[in-house]
DNA sequence: AGCACGCCGACT
DNA sequence: GTCGGCGTGCTC
């Protein structure tokens, strides 16, 4: 039989961890040994045992074959938290397309900074009787560095591990030595980092829920009791109450001695999301969000490890916070994009969340007023238990809807950004004092460069994308960051009618302020929520009536209620309708019935608009009507006559690098590996951006009906790059049915 | 992190 | 010569 080698990461808790070991494979362990799996190995000098986990399996060795030593054993009883997210970690790999490496980083939390959240202190235990005549014999002795931490021990009793080390020079072998001879005692105090910016009071308030939520909980609990662990949908209208059958469930699980994952999408994890479950349980709740250090992520992992926490809250990452017991994972919007990763492994939190769920013996609560088809469609299969709620919990009613066609505006000499109806609604409430939202799917002072006479678009040298303009007089491009100034003619034909395009929502103040001067406009896109807490600041301020207006991209959108709205409107709801992609249906709908959630939350019913050019299109209708059934029906039959997902499956294959015509030769010869499996290959064509950061792109779309198959595919091509050592040149990706368009 | 190796001063 | 403290650097 051949040889066969491991790559070993070393399960030592430190930055050592990040380094793999090159281990041989007994020829007893050949057949049971698999990536991913916990193996003890001899490590150092000593030959201690150590266990580690297997994260990539070859048949070469890239170092010094004298000194690659035999795998002892593999770890078969092994089930600590560790062994499962490295068994998480191992499906993440194979599902998703990466590394070992790259499945584990995302998996287990980075450690680096762990040491700082422990402060050491060396204590002397010796009493001071006896300790000036220690001192006298190690100066006898001239034991220099061992009487030099004496004296200083006996001047303060206690100093810090740091002080010891910089400014005494101690070693480490000194104080381990004079620990044994009984001199002195190390501390290790270890303290969290509490995150600490939603500390709501605990109040130990019922839920009550209406006869809907009751029916699910119920259903809930039952299933529950009987170990009946199921993923279920839950749809229900903004207003509905979502939140309240959440914490009953939680509530059920915690009953049972387990705990709690709840996802919610980053920008709505705010303040009023998070209070309504500290309320609930106090502190036995946490939150991670991007804000945290990493020591501070780390400790609320630690908590979770310990048994400390219930409940942990926070983004896609949350998931792997190692609850002992995991009884629940519950994800809000489960619709929202933010819950596929961008990086590799380009994993779906949702799909990760089902088959941890199903490892570890837990439910799937999935919540949405308008879930994604993908759930949608499972939930129809049956493979998702769908629980609808169609009662607005507040007694509020639906919003009034008017779509407002953009040309018959122009037709009737209407050039403003708002349209007639709208310009007069906001008068109405500027004048009752009640608040308007204004949305718009767009950032920045205004879109791109282009030039009146030719129709020349200025864009980036090197990314092929239009560039920005701003306020400070300098092209943009938003990709690499490349700058200039504005140009003062044409490159192209010379004519100085060069101008900017396009909307933003400074623009939309600056027109704001020019119709309504008396309206004070608060505007909330990523240039104004850029420093921490501003966020906050700009919703809080809105809430209590700080301004009449509050315009916005979509951050405005989602789950914040303020009583006095009673007016949302979309400004161009065609920016996303047509983005060239096959979710921007999906993506409008979202957006636009969101919106319209938004008016009308208090007692006083809402009104909103919605302007487009494509006022007939089936998502504007269904988002007005507020009909996601109607909806889902034009859509599914959309997906299933172009064969995208949730029909088919998909899987995208992107590749970058320098040298193109390297590029172009091995994505043609990807393209061929896949059409000789009989899949169904769309390309290789250029990126949607085919160059950016002098960087060429292509990408390959491989579609089949069955997801395994993709995954298959996959293999076999992840194989093929190894064997080809394509990875030397270019960067390669795999995205399965991917949420951004390339 | 843990551990062994090797340098160097001190003592028999 | 040899003993032992002390600092350094490596671990497949």
């Amino acid at each position: 039989m051949e040889k066969l080698y491991a790559d070993i990461i070393i399960n030592i808790s430190h930055e050592a961890l990040d380094k793999v070991f090159a281990y041989k494979v007994p020829f007893s362990l050949i057949q049971d040994i698999r990536v991913g799996q916990q193996v003890v190995v001899p490590f150092g000098r000593s030959n201690k045992e150590q266990t580690g986990y297997v994260v990539n399996l070859s048949r070469t060795v890239n170092y010094d074959e004298s000194k690659v030593k035999e795998i002892i054993r593999i770890e078969t009883d092994h089930v600590g938290v560790e062994a499962k997210m490295i068994e998480l970690a191992a499906w993440i790999r194979e599902n998703y397309g990466s590394t070992m490496i790259q499945a584990l980083k995302t998996v287990l939390p980075v450690q680096e900074k762990v040491a700082r959240k422990a402060r050491k202190y060396i204590e002397l235990t010796m009493d001071a009787v006896h300790g000036p005549a220690m001192l006298e014999e190690y100066f006898s002795k001239h034991y220099v560095a061992k009487a030099r931490l004496l004296a200083a021990l006996l001047d303060h009793h206690k100093i810090s591990w740091e002080m010891a080390s910089k400014d005494l020079k101690i070693s480490k072998s000194t104080v381990d030595s004079m620990e044994k001879e009984g001199i002195l005692h190390v501390v290790t105090e270890y303290y969290y980092r509490s995150p600490g910016q939603f500390n709501a009071a605990y109040s130990q308030t019922e839920i009550t829920l209406n006869e809907q939520q009751q029916e699910l909980i119920d259903e809930f609990r039952e299933d529950f009791l009987k170990k009946n662990y199921k993923t279920y949908l839950l749809h229900g209208i903004t207003g509905s109450g979502k939140t309240e059958v959440y914490l009953a469930a939680i509530e059920e699980v915690i009953k049972k001695g387990k705990q709690a994952i709840v996802l919610i999408p980053e920008i709505a994890l705010t303040y009023q999301t998070v209070t309504r479950f500290t309320k609930r349980f106090g502190d036995r709740v946490s939150i991670l969000n991007s804000r945290l250090s990493k020591g501070e992520k780390y400790d609320q992992w630690l908590r979770a490890k310990r048994g400390d926490i219930d409940v942990i809250i926070g983004p896609r990452s949350a998931l792997f916070v190692p609850f002992p017991n995991l009884g629940l994972i519950v994800i809000d919007e489960e619709h929202e994009g933010s819950y596929k990763s961008e990086q590799t492994p380009k994993y779906h939190a949702r799909e990760v969340a089902i088959k941890k769920a199903q490892m570890e013996g837990a439910s799937v609560i999935l919540g949405s007023a308008t879930p994604s088809m993908d759930s949608y469609k499972h939930a129809q299969d049956g493979t998702y238990r769908l629980w609808e709620l169609t009662k607005r919990a507040k007694e509020a009613v639906l919003p009034k809807v008017y779509i407002e066609d953009l040309r018959e505006e122009l037709k009737a000499g209407n050039r403003s950004m708002f349209s007639r109806r709208l310009r007069d609604l906001i008068q109405d409430r500027l004048d009752k004092g009640e608040q308007i939202m204004l949305f718009l799917n767009r950032r920045g002072y205004a879109g791109f460069v282009s030039c009146r006479s030719c129709g020349h678009v200025m864009e980036c040298p090197h990314c092929d994308i239009s560039m920005t303009y701003h306020r400070d007089g300098r092209l943009r491009c938003h990709y690499c960051g490349y700058e200039q100034p504005m140009l003062k003619v044409c490159p192209e034909c010379g004519s100085p009618y060069i101008g900017t395009f396009g909307l933003g929502t400074q623009k939309v103040e600056a027109a704001l302020y020019k119709e309504f001067p008396q309206a004070r406009v608060l505007r909330m896109d990523m240039d104004t929520t850029k420093r921490k807490n501003s966020h906050e600041k700009i919703l809080s301020a809105f809430s209590d009536g700080e301004a009449d207006i509050l315009v916005g991209t979509q951050m405005i959108v989602k789950g914040h209620d303020f009583a006095n709205v009673t007016l949302v409107g979309v400004l161009a709801a065609d920016l996303s309708l047509h983005a060239n992609d096959y979710r921007a249906g999906e993506r409008t709908f979202q957006l636009l019935t969101q919106a319209a959630g938004r008016a009308g939350r208090g007692s006083k019913p809402g009104e909103v608009v919605i302007q487009t050019y494509s006022p007939d299109h089936y998502s504007i209708q269904t988002a007005a009507r507020q009909d996601y059934h109607a909806f889902y029906n034009e859509e599914i039959a959309y997906r299933t006559m172009m064969k995208y997902p949730p029909v088919w499956q998909m899987l995208v294959v992107f590749a970058s690098g320098e040298d193109k015509a390297w590029l172009d030769k091995v994505m043609d010869a990807m393209a061929e590996v896949a059409k000789h499996m009989d899949l169904m290959v769309i390309g290789p064509s250029e990126a949607g951006f085919g160059k950016i950061n002098d960087q060429y792109r292509k990408v390959i779309y491989i579609k089949n009906k069955d997801y395994e198959i993709l995954v298959k595919a996959k293999n076999r091509l992840e194989q093929w790059i190894d064997l080809n050592n394509i990875r030397k040149k270019l960067l390669v990706n795999f995205d399965f049915n991917p949420m951004n368009s390339y």
